[in-house]
DNA sequence: TCAATTTGTTTGACTTATGTAATAAATATA
DNA sequence: TATATTTATTACATAAGTCAAACAAATTGA
């Protein structure tokens, strides 16, 4: 994990930088704006979070942040600060930056705070998957995992695969799917429905999921954890 | 926007449920931790967002979050308290809240911070797109999207697309590119992939990006924006 | 400038995915 | 239990995607 940290006052930055490091962190730190803001916007450095001070000397830390998302850059940022006023903390989370700590703070409360950052993305667009129970679906290599199997998925299977995964416990409608996948304009038989269901089913028992694709007589069908249906 | 707020003092719930509303969210409100439990883990309410205070009468805040995390719950959560022992505010942020607020708090600044966790999913998970400059990828419906432009890719454009995505502005090799869409086994020839730049750079003028895929003489190529190359 | 190398474009054989139909099984209701 | 309706399974023709070959164009360095 590799973290840029912004901050003018260098007894803190360095204090900083060497408990973060401590920590297992890969630390760029700078004093200055204008370097900062080079380091920032360069996707090169591969940074996953940002520590800025909002009061840097020659560029101001918003500006960076500003940048950083115009440029559509997406990694979490920290902001920190001596002022605590109100209106700053709101223009500060209103720019870009996901998270506000005011000064002094407790470097711990700061690691817990980067920790809940980072998970959030990690989960999120890193992996890029979606997932339920034991089932997930990588997006970009369009493979069903579940433990260890793992399975690559026609298009349009994967298409409806998602679908479920985006709404699992819920019953969706046979019109909802087509809906969905085959988009409005497609005049897809809903039979074909019926046979990517089963496509999805075997896949399903092949990477031995606890997960099943059940039918609700008249109403659709439903992505739920398999559970015993005796008499 | 959906909200689930739990808090066990009713006219400080009040006030906040008051608040979001006339911000334009939709807030179920519940001061029973029991209750509350139950909102929560019920996908079928389908909350954006969840602000949970840490004490809550028969089940504890913090047990609410830790149920919804296993249950691979992805929205954000916010726990607010009266208590502001650092050991709490570190428990909370690892076991799964985004942020944690330590009453008093001002009602704006609790609107910027759900502002702030509310657009991080916006953009990563359920969009489910990457993107840079005016060109944008939606990973579920493999569609390249540009302005009002939009296209279907195949699979094997789409996986060499979202490589690019992921790190756009950086000359990516022919090795690497080979290894991250064909995997490592696959004996594919390199000159399959000229075929599939080829084939994206039309899909690219397609949609009339700014964006081009330009080869990088014995290096590889790099995904950037459009510039000059006058003489 | 020339030759060697790298990259761009077109084409066609081959593989895989899709949608429909036909038939079997299961479910709900009278 | 009988019947209509919904869902599951199998099979197959059509459509689409993939890969490699062959050749054209561009780039680099001698």
């Amino acid at each position: 994990m590799k973290i840029l940290l912004l901050e003018d006052d260098k007894y803190l930055c360095d204090n900083m930088k060497q408990q973060l490091t401590k920590e297992g962190y890969i630390v760029d730190a700078c004093n200055d704006g204008e370097e900062g803001f080079l380091l920032a916007l360069d996707r090169n450095n591969g940074y996953d979070l940002a520590i800025i001070d909002r009061m840097l000397p020659v560029i101001d830390g918003l500006a960076i942040i500003k940048a950083m998302r115009n440029k559509k850059m997406q990694l979490p940022i920290i902001i920190i600060t001596g002022m605590s006023e109100l209106q700053d903390k709101i223009e500060g989370l209103d720019n870009g930056a996901d998270d506000y700590l005011t000064k002094p703070f407790h470097i711990s409360e700061l690691s817990a705070r980067i920790r809940a950052l980072i998970r959030r993305p990690a989960i999120l667009a890193e992996q890029n998957c979606l997932s339920y129970h034991d089932l997930s679906l990588d997006v970009l290599k369009r493979q069903l995992v579940c433990k260890s199997s793992h399975l690559v998925l026609t298009p349009t299977e994967f298409h409806l695969m998602s679908v479920f995964l985006e709404k699992p416990e819920i019953v969706l409608t046979r019109e909802q799917l087509i809906q969905k996948v085959w988009e409005t304009d497609a005049s897809v038989e809903s039979k074909n429905l019926d046979n990517y269901i089963y496509f999805l089913r075997k896949r399903i028992r092949t990477v031995e999921s606890e997960c099943v694709l059940s039918s609700v007589y008249g109403s659709g069908f439903i992505l739920e954890v398999k559970h015993d249906t005796k008499a």
